[in-house]
DNA sequence: TACGTTTGCTTAAACGTATAAGCAATTCTC
DNA sequence: GAGAATTGCTTATACGTTTAAGCAAACGTA
């Protein structure tokens, strides 16, 4: 790579002292008392050159680097790809770079993560922490890193963090079934004691006591992360298949949950919603191609995103700051999967 | 943020020179003549410190910063965030991180994250260019900055780039629908000169020739990057409803447009195959949804984003780089769309 | 004339790291 | 036992930037 212009090469240019050279392009000639004829030929010099600073440089002096680490899940998913590209343009109305890096779920993947961001002087980071990473979590807490979690978070550590109201959400999404003729509600959820997790599924089990539903454990099928695919497929099928005591619907705990089930739904030649109710948590493009619209709820990730990095600014700008929970309300787009139910 | 430890905080730790400190941890004893007790006592602090090392200053330092700069159309298209993914994995494997940024197809973000990631000292940058950038890219060249472009390219500037066989590609789906009885073959796609669709219509315009077929201009349909969904809707309106002269076949020419035209082909209640023949480049989650099954052109995009991290690397590895052009094959995945052509 | 103030610049130090060069003290060589 | 070679460390400098401090020269005031 060529070398690129430094604030030396326009001294010499010019003939003065890199000093001078650095006041005039901060527009601190004033307090530097710098005289106007020499400033004028400072700033010509620079823009012939084009001159750019060298913020690698910037960053080592001030220890700030104006940049954000961003771990997600897996940035191939739709779902972290969509908040990805909100952070990115809130980021940037602030200034600010975003480095990204997907966990998988893993928790060696996110403290490598971790390190990388940290080695590289991010500012701070956006985090959807991972199974288990509470240690590594407090260790940032620790070291005063600035950071932010995102999409889920932990019961038993105190953060800043920004989610949807999954309680809430998951609550009235299953108030709707049981208002519409629903008995027997199954929901299939992912395997893990994040909180984003564990609020929707009692946020159902709320619902359903409310509704003087008795909960009965064979409702609530929890799948791992790694090959969620196949367990969903056989999931349906036993949901399902348990003639008299199958359920007459079911709610999905996320969207990628929900694309699989709707798959095997359709290969099994299940009727949505005469044989079954149903309801996802976050919207999917496919739905529209299913042959029943799918009542959804849909998370509000503009604001997830945006919130989230606002967030983070405001703990990288200040010297004690507080943690802060940010909830963000969701609604329920109506389909007709979780109609009325016909009696038969 | 926490004063993270440094070199100096060890080297007064232990009692010796910086100097000393950094040649034991970067395994130079042997060059540096470092006694075995002073350099064992160095690594045990360094430990006990939890030393990790400033890679801005390193970065400063050496003039490079083992950072990608990736720049996409969008990252929240799930054909962009896959590639995104691969790249992430690509880089890590040889020790980079990756910066990020969207362009939205735009001139002005495209040259926006050109400069601040330059500004940011990335080693190299992944582009996936914008329509009418040339003198940015040619800008770049000038300036011996490594970079490789993905996915498109242009006619008339030599570069890296890695992309998939288009012509061939449409090519071979369109001999397909003339090998099954399809006369009358649409296409839509983006309106750009960008290699990538250019090729893929001329793959389409010489399938044509070379199955005796003259091609009809109305047949071929660009739709702007801008409001394309719209466009699409009403194209489809327009090809299909001219009924003495309506196609008996259409070719999509990436995944979104694809998915756009099926949702108004389903609401249209086309049949297909049977009114309507169909391939579709790329794949999406949707087609599975759709009552048939859809043909379509994969890429390769694992293999994509590996060779344009790799060309990349190489490039900034080398002092006198030659431009590189990979192709990189796709194949078709059969469907029920394209089947055989049935008289009426 | 003498002293204080203002003007317009330079010097120096710092951020954290890497490394060439230098300098004693010790050991080797004959 | 004197010079050469080796050992084990430190000093100095650099990367590009920022900014406090310093220093002449010019100017103002009595």
């Amino acid at each position: 790579m060529t070398k690129r212009v430094s604030i030396k090469d326009i001294a010499e240019k010019v003939g003065v002292s890199t000093a001078l050279v650095s006041y005039v392009l901060n527009g601190k000639e004033r307090e530097a008392r710098v005289g106007e004829e020499i400033a004028k030929k400072v700033r010509k010099v620079a823009a012939d050159m084009n001159y750019q600073p060298n913020l690698i440089a910037r960053g080592l002096k001030f220890g700030r680097t104006k940049t954000l680490g961003l771990i997600v899940a897996d940035i191939s998913n739709p779902f972290f790809a969509m908040l990805a590209r909100n952070i990115e343009l809130e980021a940037q109305k602030n200034g600010y770079t975003v480095l990204f890096g997907s966990s998988d779920e893993q928790l060696d993947k996110s403290q490598n993560l971790i390190n990388t961001f940290l080695n590289r002087q991010v500012d701070g980071l956006i985090i959807t922490p991972v199974a288990g990473s509470q240690s590594q979590i407090e260790e940032l807490k620790t070291k005063n890193v600035p950071f932010v979690l995102m999409d889920r978070g932990f019961k038993d550590v105190e953060t800043n963090v920004v989610i949807t109201d999954n309680h809430d959400a998951m609550y009235s999404a299953v108030k709707l079934l049981t208002k519409n003729g629903y008995r027997k509600i199954g929901i299939i959820a992912y395997d893990t004691p994040l909180t984003h997790m564990q609020d929707r599924i009692q946020g159902y089990k709320d619902a359903l006591k409310d509704a003087g539903i008795r909960f009965q454990s064979k409702w609530l099928v929890k799948v791992p992360f790694q090959d969620y695919k196949k367990h969903v497929a056989t999931t349906i099928a036993q949901l399902l298949d348990a003639t008299s005591n199958a359920v007459d619907a079911l709610v999905f705990a996320t969207n990628s949950i929900s694309v699989q089930a709707l798959k095997a739904i359709h290969a099994k030649n299940v009727r949505v919603p005469d044989d079954l109710g149903m309801i996802s948590f976050d919207e999917s493009d496919t739905f529209e191609f299913f042959y029943t619209s799918i009542t959804y709820i849909k998370q509000n990730l503009n604001e997830i995103s945006e919130k989230a990095v606002q967030s983070l600014i405001k703990t990288i700008n200040s010297t004690h700051p507080k943690m802060l929970k940010v909830v963000v309300p969701s609604k329920i787009v109506l389909g007709q999967s979780s109609n009325q139910k016909k009696l038969k």
